[in-house]
DNA sequence: ACAAAAGTGTTCAAGCTACACCCATGT
DNA sequence: ACATGGGTGTAGCTTGAACACTTTTGT
């Protein structure tokens, strides 16, 4: 016999999305203010219904691109939360995907959101259990970055090796010793010099830095391991 | 005005779990052979749907208690599979869990299920995306093993160095130095050696031991990390 | 006595941590 | 000239990897 599924239970599935950002000092969050009940004008993660004709990650890509109008956005799933009352009006699942942003493309946000950067040391409280998934987003994040070059994902293209530092030091929430980690950094050797030095910070200007993807790639392959 | 959700798709919702048990010498992996079609007589995860009234873990519980009986199995919840065209005869999502069991309490394994523990070497290739998850699992759990005691869920209460050894070896799948291997668990310092000893493995006899859980538990509060 | 598995330490290399001074430049 | 951030090296320590022989006991 051939299974009849029409009398399983259906239901609302929905992707929520933990929006990163640097800003060269500290990590951001983006979240948005609610324009609808329930809990309308509190503050929440983006989300957004999975449609029929999609998938999950083409679901957050597309609540992150109404959002930001941005494409190709680093994007990875995180959990699935199911709890039957996390939402009042409906049983609702969501699941949670987090994305890390370069803070300085991000120039249009659709302000029919009225999204808002927040520190991710001091963000207001959000709704429904989406501060649970804030804190699972970062734990992710800290383990990701420490053994992935995600982190370039929140960085301009050009960057010292301050705001290399500097994200790194706000993703661990932990300061390193400069001679250290700048050490271990040449170690891993894939990032390239370039010409360009950053006036804006000293007199003396510091040496901008990009992420040499391809030289990653090849040395991955021959069995390296990034590890921060 | 508050949201109205009855214009949003709703969606099957299931849950699929990779059971792992240990035989002493190779990682298993329980799989169960489908009585209905679609793939009717192909092997499979044990899986079953969300209901409207429990979660995913619950199900997960459910359906995992439904094929050995066994109840307060550890279960960790994975990843979803949202692709649509992921099984033939519906648009079926999946979150999937891995299961670790001590594959000598399992006695009764439900005869309807048609259930196999298959070395995880050496394991049919199964229906849908089954085989993926599978392969994420098993990374999910070398991640997992490496940093957490979750390897004891897979061994008896009493077991040797070398059972504990055996263990990790089929884990990783790599070779481990004997001597390598003990001074470091015994570092870790949270095993008891109990007076007995296993004589059914060699004429001299090995000393047995056991996971002491509060020992762990109070050095984790203490700030102590679990590495293998 | 011998076969078979249990049990046990040391050495070396690599990586990590801690730590302080000079450099270049704009004002 | 001085104030500001940029840039650099070393020594001690800890950790992980490689490696071989003795012990016990049943047959």
């Amino acid at each position: 016999m051939t299974q009849d599924y029409s009398h399983f239970p259906r239901h609302l599935v929905a992707v929520d999305c933990i929006i990163f950002g640097f800003d060269g000092e500290n990590l951001k969050i983006l979240l948005v203010q609610r324009n609808f009940e329930p809990k309308m004008g509190e503050w929440s993660l983006m989300g957004g219904f999975i449609g029929n004709e999609e998938t999950s990650d083409e679901a957050a890509h597309r609540v992150l691109n109404t959002l930001t109008g941005l494409e190709n956005i680093y994007l990875e799933q995180l959990n699935s939360y199911t709890r039957i009352d996390r939402e009042p009006t409906a049983r609702i699942m969501s699941i949670s995907y987090y994305a890390l942003i370069n803070i300085e493309k991000n120039i249009q946000i659709n302000e029919k959101y009225s999204a808002k950067w927040f520190d991710l040391q001091d963000f207001p409280s959000l709704i429904f259990d989406h501060n649970e998934m804030v804190e699972d987003a970062v734990l992710r994040l800290r383990r990701r970055a420490s053994t992935r070059p995600i982190g370039f994902e929140l960085l301009p293209e050009k960057f010292t090796m301050k705001d290399l530092q500097n994200l790194y030091e706000a993703i661990f929430n932990e300061q390193f010793d400069k001679r250290n980690f700048i050490s271990k950094i040449n170690a891993l050797d894939i990032l390239v010099k370039t010409e360009g030095k950053d006036m804006t910070s000293s007199k003396k200007g510091s040496f901008l830095y990009r992420f040499d993807e391809a030289k990653y790639e090849k040395k991955l392959a021959e069995g390296f391991m990034f590890k921060i």
